[in-house]
RNA sequence: GCGGCCGUAGCUCAACUGGUUAGAGCACUCGCCUGUCACGCGAGAGGUUGCCGGUUCAAGUCCGGUCGGCCGCGCCA
């Protein structure tokens, strides 16, 4: 017999069915069981009536039992409608149960929400967790998301292409998760912390639009919006200057929230543009809260931060002048704006350089950016040359971009965002962990896989690798 | 790395100023129940108070340490 889906058994009603879940809640009547069965489409109560060669097995029965469960679908009896409820005006009368797999009884009750849980037990019990409904319309919604964000861009002839998770050390940016290589003891692979500089050796090979959904690891300490692995919804494109890959992202997020989000509102549109002077004078961060009213749930106030120095001083004070060594505020491989390359070439009043850099902030939350990139050898030789490096650490470093460069890429730029964080405040969650299936702690660690772990002395030694105590 | 908060039954919590045998609700087990919907009623079982040490006649409670979790700072191109 066909499975057919709680959410459409009503149109089903006076037909014999077979539903297949778990048992939500069971209520014995003594002479009559009644329960709420769940799948991923929803709740139906079911009532075993008395007589029913059902009743042996429904009193064996207990939460969380996987069932099938084989009924006919009535109409209620007019004073046990429930208006409210899903299914509230029908219920499956139970001919037969088929008991699939049985549960002990759960930690703890994951029908109620369970952000009163404690989190190590939450997180130790991931599995669990996720069968409550809030964590339910998180990742579902969460796939929404990326599913109307894949349909648009393959409309506009992006294609999506995967790049290495093995990779290399960035000399630059956060701290790398490292990967031992067996092959060549004594040489490590890094996990990305993302996609950059692959995307634009794309733009190098010709994909002209390019997105991914990509996973990104910093090994950094957590915060309530941070996890040491995240995903990007990562993108890039040829030929294009700064206002098109904003206008097209800008689109992209008014479609997210009008078709996915129909009850929330967008403050203003199109986005207001803040220089990082402004939010800086005004706001006191780069990633300002314009929000009218910070109340409402349903206020969605997205701005651009625009206009951001290339360069700052780091805040070390060991050198002659009495100044730090200059650093890039955002991406090495962003382009100066238009009028400010001729700076840049003759490094010339180099703090006031302004990059193409345009942040995404929602709410006060960074949840993108991106630039136009240097796509001139040159260039981005010279912004390496400012940050300190000399010519052999870039070859070595960087060679590769720069010898792509001078082969004909085209100019290009892109964007990325936070996907977890994004999906945080459009889901009104107030921690990354609670859109993201199975996330880690604030210290990094997974407590249900319990990873990180020990592995074998035998792994190890085919890794020439040694443990030593750290102090 | 630093700071703050927290840790009592499977879960959520209580336990006065340090004082008798650490309690309750839910879950669990058993019994009863023909229209319940967080069903109800009755009974029962369930504890190394995270761990180690100290103070005290006496520690869930006070002190030190440690482990774990949460929040924030640093950090995060």
């Amino acid at each position: 017999m066909q499975r057919t889906y709680i959410a459409d058994l009503a149109k089903n009603v006076g037909q014999e069915v077979l539903i297949q879940g778990w048992i939500h809640v069971r209520r014995d009547q003594g002479k009559m069981v009644f329960f709420d069965f769940r799948d991923m489409s929803g709740l139906v109560q079911g009532v075993v009536l008395p007589g029913s060669e059902a009743i042996e097995t429904a009193k064996n029965t207990r939460e969380e039992f996987v069932v099938g469960v084989r009924g006919r679908v009535n109409e209620r009896p007019e004073r046990n409608r429930q208006a409210d409820k899903q299914n509230g005006s029908i219920e499956l009368e139970v001919l037969g149960i088929d008991i699939l797999n049985t549960s002990e009884p759960l930690p703890y009750n994951v029908h109620d929400d369970t952000l009163g849980i404690n989190e190590e037990i939450r997180l130790k019990h991931r599995f669990l967790d996720l069968r409550n409904s809030r964590l339910q319309k998180n990742i579902r919604n969460r796939d929404a998301v990326i599913h109307l964000v894949r349909n648009t861009l393959h409309d506009q002839h992006f294609i999506e292409v995967e790049t290495p998770i093995l990779t290399k050390s960035t000399p630059e940016g956060a701290r790398d998760f490292i990967v031992p290589s067996r092959k060549w003891p004594g040489s490590f692979f890094a996990l990305p912390q993302s996609p950059q500089q692959y995307k634009q050796l794309l733009m190098s090979g010709g994909v002209e639009r390019y997105f991914q959904v990509a996973k990104c690891m910093r090994d950094e300490d957590g915060r309530g919006d941070r996890q040491p692995e995240f995903t990007q919804l990562d993108m890039e494109m040829s030929f294009v200057e700064r206002g098109d890959v904003m206008a097209l992202n800008e689109q992209l997020l008014i479609s997210i929230v009008t078709e996915l989000y129909p009850e929330k509102k967008i403050q203003e549109i199109p986005f207001p543009r803040i220089s990082y002077k402004d939010a800086m004078a005004k706001y006191g961060n780069d990633r300002p809260d314009v929000r009218n009213d910070k109340n409402d749930p349903n206020l969605l106030a997205f701005c651009w931060v625009v206009d951001f120095p290339f360069f700052e001083r780091t805040d070390k004070s060991d050198n002659p002048d009495g100044k730090g060594e200059w650093t890039y505020t955002h991406n090495p491989f962003s382009r100066p704006l238009p009028e400010h390359m001729a700076n840049l070439i003759e490094k010339k009043n180099i703090g006031d350089i302004i990059t193409s850099q345009y942040d995404i902030v929602l709410n006060g939350f960074e949840i993108g950016g991106g630039s136009i990139r240097n796509h001139e050898a040159d260039a981005l030789h010279t912004v390496f040359q400012i940050l300190g490096h000399d010519g052999d650490k870039i070859e070595k470093d960087f060679g590769h971009m720069l010898t792509a460069f001078k082969l004909g890429t085209p100019p290009h730029g892109g964007i990325a965002w936070g996907l977890d964080r994004l999906v945080m405040l459009l889901q009104n969650e107030a921690n990354i962990r609670e859109v993201i299936a199975f996330p880690k702690t604030g210290e990094g660690k997974d407590l249900m896989m319990n990873a990180p772990s020990d592995v074998s002395e035998a792994q190890l030694k085919e890794l020439g690798v040694q443990i030593q105590p750290i102090k």
